[in-house]
DNA sequence: CTTGTAAATGACCTATCGGTCAGTTATTGA
DNA sequence: TCAATAACTGACCGATAGGTCATTTACAAG
């Protein structure tokens, strides 16, 4: 008689990581890594503190897994996709811009950036895979954009890194701004628009003088 | 006899809140809030731990009086200073960039913003306060210092916030940068020579052409 | 020199949380 | 249908660190 009562756990093997890991990413994003609870990651997740254990050895190697399942790929996509473009950076820039604007809504790449930003010193080996998986590679990626359109000379001289700096700083700080104080009432920024006047601007900085 | 030993503490009423809010800013900056342990910034401040709370009530009030005490004034310099410039935009931006730069050596600003950016969902009040007291005067002042730009027909149009972000993007792209990734050994960033090619460039996009 | 007092301490308490383990139960395949 | 097994759990442990308190001691006033 009524044994068709669900049973207390299922065994699901192969969909617990990934599982595991969208929750803890939501959890560290909240709270950062410190703060942030096993019990709750397991909750959230569906799952016992103890099951945890059986995917993750511990705190820390679960942490690693979030930075490096949850964000890494959504980065190859852009990668690839600015790697793919032909044509001039003037038409380039405000695609990446606006990608970026667009990523801060879709992704929780502003909740890892700021996470990663805030652990670096507790975590000097994750912020070393951080800054060689990713950010080394972003930077890398916009420094030769900027180069080689300064090779077909539709960039004013200067350091590629720092014309990037100038391109990306701005989107960077309107992902904080909107993690940071949003959440608090503060005037919300609209990335977008953000996005858009910002690339008009620098371009119009960086970019030489076509005769016209 | 020898009894001009040195006595095992001195009572010190007035110089130990500074001296543990400078003590507690360091650990706080090296640590972030939940991982610093209250015992290292008593060692630090040359105190027991007992005796942070006989000046502070707690962990929160002491983190909050850091970030009070230590770089509001700082702050309150650069605005005194911009406030009272006279000149045109095109000549006050470098001055701007450069003393953010500058800053980021001397004072601990890039750690507190590395701070309040990690802990700002742990603390919404302290996070509220920054804003309220910092990060929305600065925003403002230089909001303000470039739609009063524009008035004069200096700057194109565009909303002064985002051209605000424009500025100063890049420069907190750097200060985090060298916060987060110079710490383990990725190249350095020379912030210097950063404001000076990002003020040329972003003031390039800026500012109206004058006939010449 | 004596003494009042409050600044300062060291030892202690306790809640929290990462991590463990013996036992339970869903599931598979014979 | 019935083991065999390994995914999963609940209850537990120990360390860490925020916070407290009875006691000590620097020091100033009388």
């Amino acid at each position: 008689m009524a044994d068709d009562r669900e049973p207390r756990f299922r065994r699901r093997k192969t969909a617990r990581p990934a599982e595991i890991i969208a929750a803890a990413l939501e959890v560290f994003a909240e709270r950062g890594f410190a703060a942030a609870r096993l019990e709750d990651i397991a909750r959230r997740a569906g799952v016992s503190k103890a099951a945890l254990y059986l995917y993750f050895p511990d705190k820390d190697a679960l942490f690693r897994a979030v930075v490096g399942e949850a964000i890494a790929p959504n980065f190859a996509d852009l990668r690839a996709m600015a790697r793919a473009y032909r044509g001039p950076f003037a038409a380039l820039a405000p695609l990446l811009l606006e990608r970026i604007a667009e990523a801060a809504t879709t992704t929780r790449l502003p909740a890892v950036a700021k996470m990663i930003i805030g652990e670096s010193r507790n975590f000097p080996q994750l912020a070393r895979v951080w800054h060689d998986q990713i950010v080394s590679g972003a930077a890398g990626l916009v420094s030769d954009l900027i180069a080689e359109a300064q090779a077909r000379g539709e960039i004013k001289p200067g350091r590629p890194r720092f014309h990037a700096f100038s391109l990306i700083g701005p989107m960077l700080m309107g992902l904080l701004w909107r993690e940071t104080f949003e959440p608090i009432g503060a005037e919300p920024i609209d990335l977008k628009a953000l996005a858009r006047q910002h690339a008009a601007t620098v371009l119009g900085g960086m970019l030489v003088e076509t005769g016209r």
